[in-house]
RNA sequence: GCACCGAUGGUCUAGUGGCUAUGACUUUAGCCUUCCAAGCUAAUAACUCGGGUUCAAAUCCCGAUCGGUGCACCA
C-alpha cells in the first residue's frame, strides 16, 4: 500500500508541482525543481510569510548575495565549526570523528589537518572503536559548498549554509536605515546551501534550500513585546523541555506559557505565535502541528532559548520546519571580532543619570620630561586607579612588568559628577528561521485527499483526489469551463476569462471532455472556484460557481464576478454568499 | 559513504536471451454531450545510463546514477 508521501509525491509530479532536478541526465540527490504549479505555490507561501513579516512587523526585507566571503563564515562558525574530519573504518566501514579519536594522543585535534590527523592515528596504531579494524585515511568534510571569487581561484568563497549572515553583516546599515533605535528587524527569504552527506527524504532535505529568516535585533533588557495582548490567548500545542522528558505535550495560552516562564519571554512568544498564524494560513492542520522546545544539551552554547515548530508527516513523523531562537549577541558579537569594528547601539536614558565618579588627572607637564616615551603607558595606567591607592607619597604603577614610582605632585584627582546619557549595548537578536521547501511540502500533504465520490446505484464507488489547499495559495485560483465545446458558450467564457485575469486572478480556461472530468482536473490541483457557463448565461448572464471542497453550486452573475471570486480568496467571503443556492 | 532491495510510455503495470515490447489510465485531435472522471474514432508516448558476455541483451554479469530501507552523518 502506497504511503501517502508516495501518493503526494506520485500527484505533485504528475501535475507540475515538484520534479526531481537535471531528470534528463539521471537526477542529483539532494536537489529538486518546483513545477509550473509548484512554483506559484511556494511563491504564495512566501509572499503570506511577506504580508505577516513584512507589512504587518515591518520587518523590511533584504537581498545580500548567496555567496559569502570566507571572514563571514570564520565568524559564523561554519568554516570551523560546520566541517568535520572524517574517518572509515576499512573492516566495517564505521565512519568516526578523527578529532575525537586521536584527543587522547594530542593536545590540540581541532587545529591538526586531514593529513595530520591520518598521520597521528598511523603512528599511535589507533584503530576502529568498534571492531577494531584498520581506519582509512581523514578527509575534511564541510557541509558549505566551496567556490573561488575572481581568477586565480586565490579568494575563497562560499555558498552561504544559511540567510541570516546577511542581515548580520548589515547590521550598522540597518541601524541606521531604521534611525539608530531599537527594536528592529530585517528578513530574507532566499537560496541556501548545505552539502549533505546524504540527503534522502525527498524534499525534506534538500542541498540547495530556500528559507526564509527574519532576524529582530532587540534591547536585551527589554524582551516585552508591544503587541503581545494581540496573540496572548492564542492556544499552542507546546513541547516543552519537561514535557519531552514525561513524553507528553499540552496545550496552553502564549499569555500563560510566557507567564510560568515554559517560554523565556514575550518576544519568543510572540514570534511562535505569528508563526503559527503563517503555518495555518497557508495550509498547515492545526492538529498536525507542535512547537518543540530544544533541550538544554540541543541548543546552541549562546541560546538563551529556542524553539521548533514540527509538522506531523505521514512517513517522516514531526518535522522541524521552523526554527525560533533567541541568538542572544552571539552573532553582532562573533562579527564585531572578526570585523574589528564596533557592533553596537546607543542608548538614550529617559532622563539623564547623575552619576559620582573618581577620576585622576595625570600631570603630563611633569611626567612627559620625566618619563619620555613612556608618559602615555604610565599616565593611562595612573587613571585606573582608586582612591586608596593615591593615598600615599608616591604611587606606584606596573608598566610592562616594571614597577614604576610616580611623585604625588604628578597627579591629581577629583570626584567628578556628571550626567550621562545613555549607553552603548549589543542587541540581542531573536531569529525566526522557516524551511519553505518543508513548509510547502507539509501543506500539499495536509491538503491532500482521497475520498469516495458518491455513486448512482449499481455503479462502482470511484475515488476522487483533491487538494484542499486554501483558496489563498493554490497555484490556479479559478477554473472557466464552457458547458459544452460550442461557440455560444465559449464566446462568454473568454470575456469572464478576461475579466479575472484582469483582476490579477490566475485563471484556467478548459473545453476538454466531459464537464465532470474537468472538475475532477480541477480538484486534484486544488483549483477552489470553478465557473462554469451554460445556455442559461445567454438567457440571463448568470453563471454557475463550484466550490472544489462541497462540490455545491451557486448561481451567481457573470457582470462582476471578477470582484465575487476575489472576495472568496482574499478577504475572506464565505462561499455562500457568493450567489444563490442552486 | 557502507550494506541490502529496486528501476519498462506522463502514471500504474505485463513480459521474455531472438519477429513490430503488453495492457489500463492520462494526454492530444475530432465526434458526441445541458453539471461531477468510465461513450465513439484516431494519434502521441517507455525498457535509467555506461561497459562486458553472446550470432543476438531491455532480459545475464560488472560499474555508475537515481529511489527505498537499515547504519553513519545531519537539523
Amino acid at each position: 500500500m502506497a504511503d501517502k508521501y508516495e501518493q503526494v509525491i506520485e500527484l505533485a509530479k504528475r501535475r507540475g508541482f515538484l520534479w526531481n532536478s537535471f531528470e534528463l541526465y539521471g537526477g542529483t540527490a539532494g536537489f529538486y525543481d518546483y513545477g509550473p504549479l509548484g512554483a506559484m505555490l511556494k511563491r504564495r507561501v512566501e509572499n503570506i510569510w511577506r504580508d505577516i513579516f513584512v507589512i504587518n512587523e515591518e520587518y523590511y526585507e533584504i537581498e545580500a548575495p548567496t555567496i559569502g566571503i570566507e571572514d563571514i563564515f570564520i565568524a559564523s562558525g561554519h568554516v570551523g565549526g560546520f566541517s568535520d574530519p572524517l574517518t572509515e573504518c576499512q573492516k566495517c566501514n564505521e565512519a568516526f570523528r578523527a578529532d575525537h579519536l586521536v584527543g587522547d594522543v594530542v593536545d590540540n585535534p581541532d587545529t591538526l589537518s586531514a593529513d595530520d590527523l591520518t598521520e597521528v592515528i598511523g603512528k599511535n596504531n589507533i584503530k576502529c572503536p568498534e571492531c577494531g579494524g584498520k581506519l582509512g585515511n581523514v578527509y575534511e568534510f564541510n557541509l558549505m559548498f566551496k567556490t573561488s571569487i575572481g581568477p586565480g581561484g586565490k579568494r575563497a568563497g562560499y555558498l552561504r549554509p544559511e540567510t541570516a549572515q546577511g542581515m548580520f553583516v548589515d547590521f550598522p546599515r540597518l541601524l541606521k536605515f531604521y534611525r539608530d533605535r531599537l527594536p528592529f528587524g530585517a528578513t530574507q527569504i532566499g537560496k541556501a546551501y548545505r552539502n549533505e552527506i546524504s540527503p534522502r527524504q525527498g524534499v525534506i532535505r534538500l542541498r540547495e534550500f530556500t528559507q526564509a529568516e527574519a532576524e529582530i535585533f532587540i534591547d536585551p533588557r527589554d524582551k516585552t513585546h508591544p503587541k503581545f495582548g494581540e496573540i496572548s490567548d492564542i492556544i499552542l500545542v507546546l513541547y516543552s523541555q519537561e514535557g519531552q522528558e514525561r513524553g507528553s505535550s499540552e496545550k496552553m495560552s502564549i499569555g500563560d506559557a510566557v507567564q510560568n516562564g515554559i517560554i523565556a519571554h514575550q518576544f519568543l512568544g510572540y514570534c511562535l505565535a505569528r508563526t503559527y498564524q503563517f503555518l495555518i494560513r497557508v495550509g498547515v492542520l492545526p492538529e498536525k502541528l507542535r512547537f518543540r522546545q530544544h533541550m538544554k544539551d540541543e541548543m546552541a552554547h549562546y541560546a538563551a532559548d529556542c524553539w521548533d515548530a514540527e509538522i506531523q508527516s505521514d512517513r517522516f513523523g514531526w518535522v522541524e520546519v521552523v526554527g525560533i531562537a533567541d541568538r542572544t549577541d552571539y552573532d553582532l558579537k562573533a562579527h564585531a571580532k572578526q570585523s574589528e569594528t564596533e557592533l553596537n547601539v546607543y542608548v538614550s536614558y529617559d532622563k539623564p543619570i547623575k552619576v559620582e565618579r573618581f577620576a585622576v588627572k595625570p600631570n603630563m607637564g611633569v611626567l612627559g620630561p620625566l618619563f619620555k616615551g613612556k608618559a602615555g603607558k604610565i599616565a593611562n595606567a595612573l587613571k585606573l586607579l582608586k582612591s586608596e591607592d593615591l593615598l600615599g607619597d608616591t604611587i606606584e604603577v606596573v608598566v610592562e612588568g616594571e614597577v614604576i614610582q610616580v611623585d604625588k605632585e604628578a597627579v591629581s584627582f577629583e570626584n567628578i559628577s556628571e550626567e550621562v546619557h545613555g549607553e552603548t549595548i549589543i542587541p540581542h537578536v531573536i531569529e525566526p528561521s522557516f524551511g519553505i521547501d518543508r513548509i510547502t511540502y507539509s501543506l500539499l500533504e495536509h491538503s491532500y485527499f482521497e475520498e469516495e465520490a458518491k455513486a448512482e446505484e449499481g455503479e462502482e464507488e470511484e475515488k476522487r483526489i483533491v487538494l484542499r489547499l486554501p483558496p489563498e495559495v493554490a497555484p490556479v485560483q479559478a477554473a472557466v469551463l464552457p458547458l459544452l465545446t460550442r461557440e455560444e458558450l465559449i464566446d462568454p467564457a473568454n470575456k469572464i476569462v478576461k475579466a479575472l485575469r484582469k483582476a490579477g486572478i490566475l485563471v484556467a480556461f478548459d473545453d476538454s471532455g466531459t464537464i465532470g472530468r474537468r472538475y475532477r482536473r480541477n480538484d486534484e490541483i486544488g483549483t477552489p472556484y470553478s465557473i462554469t457557463v451554460d445556455y442559461q448565461t445567454i438567457e440571463d448572464g448568470t453563471v454557475t460557481i463550484r466550490d472544489r471542497d462541497s462540490m455545491k453550486q451557486v448561481r451567481a452573475s457573470m457582470d462582476g464576478i471578477e470582484e465575487n471570486i476575489y472576495d472568496m480568496i482574499y478577504r475572506g467571503k464565505s462561499f455562500d454568499e457568493a450567489g444563490r443556492k442552486v
